[in-house]
DNA sequence: CTGAAAGCGCTAACAT
DNA sequence: ATGTTAGCGCTTTCAG
């Protein structure tokens, strides 16, 4: 089934099939008709491998995770597979587990394959390597982000949405707070920390307890509760710097007999839908919008292709404050 | 930099270096390693298209979902990625989202790419109507099931792992046990079931509570236990359907003053490590080997690929009892 | 408006 | 052991 089949029902050339099919050359209207029908009766599909070979674009991109696709870099992932998918654009996936040798494999394995261009995303706990400096195609990273400067990131703003929860939470009368968060090593985790001290500092307040550092789990947000109680430290309200976190604060504060929203608000950050809807009461929380984040870097990559510009540095994307019960003013 | 450039360098013939670098034809020991040098001082990688182009191979294989690549199916990929990528095979995906329009342009596309292979994954809640009959590469179904026999499929044995969730809750000694599930509709909320009658009858007994049907979700695992025990059925063990269904079940348990495992067992169905580890106490539970399934498909979609024979019928992939409190003997 | 011909980068017979 | 040649299926000048 190739243009040479079509061409020989149609009585005309290959050449003539293919303005025809393309739509770039002139063809009269009534060979066209007649091409046309002949693919369609032989169900012609031109093969795009022949088609990338003389073009020399595969409208494919390489997409590499160092995080084997989990709960963070799927959603990205979609988000650029929307964007990607409206052009006919494929995505070819790899998992480099954030070994420097694996990836540097499917790099070759993708620049052999001719890819367009490369999308890099993980769950970004840190800032990441480059990539190396002389690839041939534009390179974008999504949600994890390059520390190199020269390279172009798309992250969520973090800060900001972290700013957000402390508005918020403040907004609803409460001024005595505390932050939870996972490993203190985390960039996640810093960052939060700074944006909620901000919004505090901006108010004249500070933490009412030093900041909790532990683990991305819902046991660590427990027991983080149950350490700030045992402080005796008073609190009304606690930052979290995950839902899974918040979810076992607000477990917590339940056992201990601590009402939630009332006696003290919690407000979580993922909007991750089994969390924050199980817990009880369901969670207030941060959406770190990762479908536009991977849209937006599929979008900067597609321009990169199309115009070999790429303008380098980090583009963060809003967050998007959820309200639920868990910060509600009773 | 092609093929060309190397041979020049070298000072051969483009033939003589194609010889050289795939290893296939009889070339000197001396003029391949000035091949292999030349190849490497230029960083000469063999355009992988051209080369397809030629074979008619592309060793790329296609992955349709139809349920966005969530919670169950990402771990199905993952599984077929690593065992296709030893064999430098690519993954290009594509998100159905289970509507047949889409499907059928994604199937095109494929098609047009010359992929030499496609994967159908899904949550699988229902068997699935067959791609089209007439695709002239091999398809296999992973998770997600084709209705029609002439289709090759592989799922998680999921009947045998409810016989092992409710063989092991009788081991433990209990007998009044209840089910509690997702949507009825579900294949999956039906296989479990008729398979937990099934080793209840072996032994004589049966559910001592209608089985109770509802949502895949936490709230409904915890309300289906006040219902239970509202009727005032006495019961000493459930078999829940799902990880998140039993930890609402067991949260409601503890809320009740019921001890778990003491009083009842529970046991879960996912080993969905957030679920399972942030229960109270942590869930027993059946592990789907997810991660297996993907990678029987895609060696069973690569031998088809190579053999051009592909085993009609589904395979069922061995799940695997994972022990945890919440059926501990006390 | 249509077709012949060259070529994208590689492979594999077939010469030499 | 090496080189020459003819494609793989398509696009695109360039003639006619």
């Amino acid at each position: 089934m190739t243009a040479g089949d079509v061409a020989e029902r149609a009585g005309v050339s290959i050449s003539t099939v293919s303005k025809a099919l393309s739509g770039k050359g002139a063809v009269r209207y009534e060979t066209k008709q007649r091409i046309l029908a002949a693919a369609d009766e032989l169900g012609f599909q031109a093969n795009h491998v022949a088609t990338s070979l003389f073009t020399g674009r595969t409208n494919t991109i390489g997409v590499i995770t160092s995080d084997q696709f989990g709960r963070l870099t799927v959603p990205v992932m979609l988000g650029a597979i929307e964007k990607l998918s409206e052009r006919e654009i494929a995505l070819v996936l790899c998992d480099g587990r954030g070994d420097p040798i694996r990836e540097q494999h499917f790099i070759d394995s993708f620049l052999r394959r001719r890819v367009d261009g490369i999308l890099v995303t993980g769950a970004g706990e840190f800032g990441r390597d480059s990539l190396r400096g002389d690839l041939p195609v534009p390179v974008v990273y999504a949600m994890s982000w390059s520390r190199d400067e020269n390279d172009a990131s798309v992250v969520p703003d973090d800060a900001e949405g972290s700013r957000m929860a402390t508005r918020h939470l403040l907004s609803t009368g409460r001024e005595k707070l505390v932050f939870i968060s996972g490993p203190q090593r985390d960039d996640a985790s810093r960052k939060r920390l700074a944006a909620t001290r901000e919004v505090l500092a901006e108010r004249g307040l500070d933490l009412v307890h030093a900041p909790l550092f532990g683990e991305w789990s819902e046991r660590w947000g427990r027991q983080a509760v149950k350490q700030v109680i045992l402080s005796g430290v008073e609190f009304d309200g606690v930052v979290c710097a995950s839902d899974q976190v918040a979810r076992g604060a607000t477990e917590a504060l339940r056992e201990a007999q601590i009402d939630v929203p009332r006696q003290v608000g919690v407000i979580g950050f993922d909007n991750w839908d089994v969390m924050v809807e199980a817990s009880q009461p369901p969670l207030s929380t941060i959406d770190m919008s990762l479908h536009e984040v991977g849209a937006a870097a599929a979008t900067a990559l597609l321009e990169a292709i199309e115009t070999g510009r790429l303008e380098p540095g980090i583009r963060r994307i809003d967050c998007e404050f959820i309200p639920r019960e868990s910060t509600a003013v009773v």
